[in-house]
DNA sequence: CGAAATCTTGAGTATAATCAAAAACGGTGG
DNA sequence: CCACCGTTTTTGATTATACTCAAGATTTCG
């Protein structure tokens, strides 16, 4: 189920490329950079709370969290990671990972070597800069998470992670107008959001019953975006997005 | 109330030194490195969600929080600041500031110029590793900050913040065995563990009640450090210290 | 000393949890 | 294609946790 690979990831780059141009250097160092690639089914953990990795994910697709575990086993999702994204790239400066990264869907996963990344980075400081630069709106989002479980109803919590869900997966483009795949079930959501699953399912009809979503299956559809965001006070700045359409 | 200034700066200095050993060359950078020092009276914002600065601030002395607001006004704060924290170092890389931070009591507070900072990084790669690392902790700490106010009733949730306080303090020398100043009013502990000042107030009196704290004025002491640790479930490896002892 | 902020207490209410069970859905193998 | 199984979603009834509102006590600070 692995190889190693030298080829694009088309999401990484193009979020990249949000920031700023790459140099034709650039890009074929990232385009080259040595990925082992490995194919993961859905609810395996890729990585868990206390390794000492030697290496970092590149989700290439699928969905991913990144989450923690009380004593008593409730899990609390801190975020959702998406095609592009690399969840524990902190890894790199800080030993010991600190959360668990699961797959919530088939994921097709790149692993990068610490030593690659050290390399490119030498070789290309911006590009060293763009990732610190990941990890620091991964850590914004963190933030956002926070005031969304702490001073939030749940019924705007919710709005406000489908406000988020929809507009990084455009960003890295994976929907279409207001819609979207969204493999993503009614427990994860509760372990996102810091409720049960019962409670999210009755928020849902809310939603539903409103208008302001279509949930069936695995997919997300936004019928009104501008209720939605308003019901989950959704301000995209947080995510700092340089391309203004995507923020929209 | 501003004057600029050239001198070491010790509690950054010491996070620092627990990484990793200064060249004599990467010290002298870190104590001349230029500043602009003020004191803040307590309860003042230091720099406003939306900002786009030009400079990050250090903490050199005092408590600060980050914190963020919801549409009706509620404030939910994300992180205490203590010396030696550079809490808003991530708008070196990200134009729009998306919290605010705010002084707890009164503050010396040291700012420095990005352009100083991109400076030192580039003449010393390994203090600009230092600093990306100093970000990727405090994103750690949202993350269990999350974990806190989604998964972990209150009485949990208060004994963790006072641990992860009391073990933070130490790292920067700000206690005495298992004591330390602590000027955060309840109302402030109520903002950042998502509830209101009436529940901290019954929580904080259980938490007297069994003898796991005893908080009056603005001076915490932990009579009993183990059952504390036990009752937040707190594990200090979230914090990323290096230094064994700081963390016990 | 006096004003303002903070802490404390009480009573009633709301939000969400828990427990339990039924319905709907999705994938699998015969 | 259909029957079956496990998962996910849904519903209901009860309980627990924390909020709201309001007022009084205490502390802090000028």
């Amino acid at each position: 189920m692995a190889a190693t690979s030298h080829h694009h990831d088309y999401p990484l780059i193009r979020k990249l490329e949000s920031i700023f141009t790459l140099t034709d250097n650039e890009r074929q160092a990232l385009e080259t950079l040595p990925m082992q690639i490995a194919a993961i089914k859905a609810d395996q953990d890729i990585v868990r709370e206390g390794d000492r990795p030697s290496r970092s994910c590149l989700i290439l697709s699928g969905f991913a969290c990144t989450y923690k575990v009380t004593g008593d086993g409730k899990r609390q999702i801190v975020s959702f990671n998406l095609p592009g994204d690399i969840p524990d790239l902190q890894s790199l400066h800080l030993k010991v990972l600190d959360n668990s990264i699961s797959t919530i869907s088939p994921c097709s996963v790149g692993f990068i070597a610490h030593e690659a990344l050290r390399d490119i980075f030498n070789r290309h400081p911006r590009i060293g800069v763009a990732f610190w630069r990941e990890t620091l709106i991964d850590a914004a989002i963190f933030r956002e998470w926070v005031l969304n479980v702490g001073r939030r109803e749940t019924y705007s919590r919710m709005a406000h992670v489908f406000c988020e869900l929809l507009v990084r997966l455009r960003a890295v483009g994976l929907t279409k107008d207001y819609s979207c795949d969204l493999p993503i079930t009614q427990g994860e959501f509760a372990d996102a959001l810091g409720v049960t699953n019962v409670h999210v399912n009755r928020v849902v009809q809310q939603l539903r019953a409103d208008g302001l979503i279509e949930l069936s299956g695995d997919r997300l559809n936004i019928p009104d975006w501008e209720r939605l965001k308003q019901a989950g006070e959704f301000d995209p700045t947080y995510l700092h997005l340089e391309d203004e359409q995507a923020a929209a």
